[in-house]
This record gives structure tokens, sequence and C-alpha cells, in this order.
DNA sequence: GTCCGCATGTAAGGCGTTACATGATTAA
DNA sequence: TTAATCATGTAACGCCTTACATGCGGAC
């Protein structure tokens, strides 16, 4: 019964769909049943213990579920606390420790930026991203330099792999900003 | 106690390793604290017990440590069973379930293949890879051609970004085939 | 003789996974 | 009335994270 203070990428996703509209758990199921969303997570044993946890940080708040039946519903909506969470959260800089190991959340914090932080703070993002990702990049290279000569085949295959993947979010952070404008 | 059944990213990443020659558990630390593999992972209080479970499952074994001095160290090698383990494992073939939820699994899988599973297993891997995104890219299309227009700005973007990626990993995959042959 | 790096671990906690449980409502 | 779907959960388990603990050996 500890209080969450960060958010996992799963309560970020909950968080970031309950700031569009209420919802129920329910509801969130479905979302990550039926979209791309549900790459980031799964099902139910993960998102009630989650909202329960976003709930007794006070981010969320279930309201009276007045649908055409009595049917057992627990509707939530994000509170004034939640969404500054959010919005805080969002905000963060992106450091080389993100781009290294959590591009996941990256991109998903990047997802709910409309309507929840400024087009400029959403820009400088982007920015920020791009040139951590560069810095990742020119680090893989000189390792990839040094090392490639007693990388076995795939291994090396793999790398250059890795390479591109970061150089392609790169290029499309840069095409983003462009657009965003 | 239980025994280790599946391999988690941890252990791939430390069976492959040990296959190549035998190392400490201080020596994994330092691949991953000084290669791109520390992506994957981190340190002492996973590598450790992941270590033990790996070796109660039989997978490797520690070995006499005859450095210059009597100093502490544990070295593992594989054992014929971690072998076989590991070519299973690696010849396990790609489904859509992997390519969805665990990228980072199949690139794993990839880079350890030199030497442990033939080049043909090799290039049909990279095959399967490739039409099994072909397929995940498919579907994530159809379900943004139909989302699109109510898509706020950021989560379109971020789609296409997840998209591309995609893209970006058959062509490659594509690509390490020609090289292969 | 003290400090840093080598080397191996343990303990507590958090969170996601899988599988199961429960009951209410609607459609056949 | 039976089955499927809606809707919400719990329990056990596994594994990773963070932080801490411990002791040897070499360098200065």
């Amino acid at each position: 019964m500890k209080l969450e203070t960060d958010l996992s990428t799963l309560s970020l996703a909950i968080l970031g769909l309950i700031s569009q509209r209420p919802l129920t758990g329910y509801d969130l199921r479905k979302v990550f049943l039926t979209t791309p969303m549900g790459h980031f997570s799964s099902s139910p044993g993960a998102i009630y213990p989650a909202l329960r946890r976003i709930e007794e940080a006070g981010w969320i708040r279930s309201v009276a579920a007045q649908g055409q039946t009595r049917r057992q519903r627990v509707v939530y909506e994000i509170t004034a606390c939640g969404l500054e969470t959010l919005q805080q959260h969002l905000s963060r800089p992106v450091t080389s420790e993100d781009v290294v190991w959590h591009m996941d959340d990256l991109m998903m914090r990047f997802a709910f930026m409309d309507g929840i932080v400024g087009r400029e703070r959403t820009v400088r993002f982007l920015e920020d991203f791009a040139s951590q990702i560069d810095a990742h990049v020119a680090d893989l290279r000189r390792y990839f330099e040094g090392a490639k000569s007693i990388l076995p085949a795939c291994g090396k295959l793999a790398m250059e792999n890795g390479i591109q993947s970061y150089e392609m979010n790169a290029q499309w952070a840069r095409r983003a900003i462009k657009e965003l404008q």
C-alpha cells in the first residue's frame, strides 16, 4: 500500500487514456485488445490493480455510473492532480537513459501530448529526442567500429539493425517537427 | 525453486554469451555495462539469481577457476543440455505474438545464431520474421486507416512511427538474408 | 595502510503474467 | 434456459530493480 510516485508504462497508458475521456476498466481492456496500444500491455490482472494504485495516488476518481441499467460499472475520470501529474510527466526532459532503455515509454509520452502539453513543449520534446538519439547513435557507431572485426555475422547484423532503428526514429522526429509547425 | 522452462530475455542473453565462451557473473556484468547488450538488461541483483536458475536447470555448470591467484571466481560454461536448449529456443518459429510483443527477444535470438543453428535455419528465421512483420504492418495500416480521422496529431504521428519501425525491420531482414547468402 | 576495483551475493519491493473466480445481463 | 458477453476482480508466481553487504587483492 505504497503510493505510486512514478508512472509505469501501463499506468501512463491508463492515465493518458482516461485524460482523454472517462473510462471503465473494461473500456481500457477493450482499447488494449483492439488497438495497437495493446503493444504496451495486456490485461485484467494488470489493469485493475493499476487503476486501484492510480486512484489511491489521487490521480483518478471513480464517478457514479449512470448507464441505462444498474449494472456494476466503475467509471474513472482524471482529477486536477492527475492532470497536473500527467503534464509534469510528459514535460520531463528526454534523457540518454530514456533513449537507451525506455523508447517505448518515450513514444507513449509523445502519443498523449495533444491537448495536455502545448505544441511548443511537444516540439521541444521531439528536438531533444532527436538529439539524444544522435548522441546514442554516435556511441553505437563508435562501439561498432571497434567490435565489428570480432563480432559474428549475426551479431553484426543485429547491431546494424539497432543503429538503423535509432536513425529512423531521429528522422521521424525531425519530420514530425515540421509537420507540427 | 521452480525449474526455469522458458528463457527470459536476460536468461537468453546469459546463455547465449556463455555459449560463446565460459564467463563469470562479473564478466557478464561487464558485457552488459560496456556493450549495447546492456539494452536488454542490467545488473547484479538480476544476473546472479539468473545464473543460479540456469545452473539449476542444468544448462550451465560452474568449473574450477584456475586464475593466477586463488581469488574467488566462479566460471560458468554451457552444458550439452544447455546447448540443446539454446538450439531449440533459437529454432522456434517466429509467431505473430513474438512480433507484436517481443521484438527485442527476436533480435536477441537472431544475434546468437552464429555457430548455434545453421545458416539455413538463420535464413528461414529472417524470412519468417519478415513475413510476420508484413502481416502485422497490414493490420496496423488497416487500423490506422479507420482511426486516423479521429486520432489526435501526436497519436497519429506515433502510429506512423510504429508502422515505419516495423517496415524498416522487414527491409533489414531481407537485406540480411541476401548478405548471409 | 588505506582506498579503489574485483567479485559475489542478499533483501525488500514492485509490477506484470497467467489462470482462475464471480456474478449480472442480453440474445438465441 | 443456456450460452455468450459484460464487468470486475483475486491469488500465485516470476523476475527485475534498487539498495545494501561483504571480503579479497593490488596500487600508491
